[in-house]
DNA sequence: AATGAATGAGTCTTCATTCAT
DNA sequence: TATGAATGAAGACTCATTCAT
């Protein structure tokens, strides 16, 4: 019986402010520059979130979590492993990657709202579940320690994040395509897999 | 004497300051933070450097200039690309991943001032060059282009840092140790090179 | 039927905003603090009362006249100087002493929407006639102007209000009885009465 | 070798705050109220205090604490119980009831920081003890038990405190005069001094 | 050169009240 | 009448940098 919480203006708020957050970071972005951007006044931004810590929080997480959730869906109608490695690599990944916002958020200062370790945790678990689902015989990872194995992931994981974000900005001369690329050709070389 | 003096507070001033910024972030480290921790006044720290981000700056520069010289320096005085490798690893790797405090400040949020993009692309060039040199037939890497093996230098290099940096205050369960190891292996597997 | 659903609602707004007044303040209550404490949208709030101020000034207005009312009934029930006295303190300072809230909101800072003057005024006019018809010889009053029995009056009256008020939060060590008990000395020993 | 800080200011700003605070209360009174009265930038209000409510804590400190010296002198260059008594009516609290800025202050809703209950506790303590100085004889204390005197000297300061205050801007017709008056009164009468 | 007070634009956030539904 | 989202002026406070001494 009264005006009803309009999500519009949520989501205008979440896109807006991830623009912001990813072009000029967390620290450097005012919530009067998401004022602007929205043209919402001030008073709606905090009717719709706490304060600026959710704004990101809330990005991260309903970002991280769509990406997750077709994951497992996808992972769960999947029975052969290297069919599951390769909606990895081909799906989250590739989805993930095009997300180059969400990325720069993810990685960047307001890590602290971020909590990308509960991430990588997750996903390597994933990942490390999949691999001892595998024939031990054809990998080479038969020499791996259980955690030098999942640091391993970490690295992985972490570095194409890092690659990809720092391949936008820069003259290295890197796109996301060789990062692609690079990652595949690790893959079908360690498991002998098809991508 | 009066240099020596100075040169005492410039230096008393970057490691206080790095200690901070690595702790809690350079948005959220304030002038009067490093005044209280360096017991300098506020003027002081404005005649040794022109402004904030001069000193994340110059943090990173000098302490990474360190390391890439004795680098250098190591990898001049050796002709072996095996041995080159292990000076790589064992030398700079190792030594960069003993300072947390610098990993901590090149990927955060100042990373604008940090121009990690700089290093990144020097020292691919090195490894690559490095990598040339070995004979191409023992390698796996033969079926890479050149650009995916750069950004596969780049994910490493990246995700090498970033692990190490979450490896700390996460409950991943991981440790510096077992990412070294998990480069050491990689290596070694790739390029039939004992460490 | 709805019209006592609605005194529900009023009584319970009152309620809630004296505990609040009382305990945090006038300022220091925000119209959301009322909404969280009574359940109430905060619309309803503002059916009920035109605003904040007009809270507080009925909560003040409506304990006063309740006692008030009592008084006066009780006082025209009676006609020794001696015996009204005796209801006074007796019945109207004890139960006032017992309503520390109304106390606290009474002498607080929302001061300018208590008229607290007014109460004095009236409450020390009756008390002056009371003590006009006391038989002059036996008081120790006589050597008082009119306008300085007055002030004692509200010094008394004040006074008691704020000894209570402190002696709650207080490590004062003094108590409600304490302060009754001087006050019931006061007037036996000034007039010859026994309490 | 810079500027040193200039007590001008910090007493500037203690004054005019002063005066805000009495007049229209604490929380109505803005830093932005005391920047337009003292002419000051608001950043040089945070250079001589840390926040609003050190502001009202000084005020009253300062205030009181001027008061209470000259107390504690005039108290301990007189011997003779009935003069101390008389000290502190004509000069103490005379010089005090002239303070109506901080009497106002001192009851108003900044309570929380005013900490009155250890003035009025120290204050009673000094006067308890000259009580008992006394020759036990002539007072009519004498049924009164230790706290309910303390508390009948919390009564009567805390009285006079806000009759005084409320003598200021109300139609009740009694003024500081009448106040005195009556304190003076019934002292001599209850101890029998001449003041 | 050394010092630290001075500065004021800019920060995030609150909150009483209104009014569309 | 009931509701609670909408509003934006106003709040307290910060902080990098400058500059008088």
């Amino acid at each position: 019986m009264a005006r009803i919480k309009d999500e519009n203006k949520r989501v205008a708020i979440l896109q807006s402010s991830k623009i912001l957050f990813a072009e000029k970071g967390f620290y450097n972005t005012s919530i009067s520059d998401i004022v602007n951007e929205t043209g919402l006044p001030v008073g709606s931004i905090y009717t719709y979130f706490k304060n600026k810590e959710e704004i990101v929080r809330v990005i991260i997480e309903e970002g991280w979590n769509d990406l997750h959730e077709r994951l497992e869906k996808a992972l769960s109608s999947t029975t052969s492993p290297k069919r599951k490695i390769k909606v990895l690599i081909e799906q989250f990944l590739s989805e993930l990657l095009k997300d180059i916002d969400l990325i720069n958020i993810l990685l960047s200062e307001a890590i602290d709202y971020t909590r990308i370790e509960e991430k990588v945790e997750k996903l390597s678990n994933i990942i490390l579940t999949i691999l001892k689902s595998l024939s031990p015989k054809k990998e080479s990872f038969h020499e791996l320690t259980k955690t030098s194995m999942k640091a391993g992931l970490v690295v992985y994981f972490l570095g194409i994040l890092n690659a990809v974000k720092i391949s936008r900005s820069a003259s290295l001369g890197i796109e996301v395509t060789d990062i692609m690329n690079f990652v595949k050709q690790s893959i079908e070389n360690a498991m002998g897999i098809e991508l």
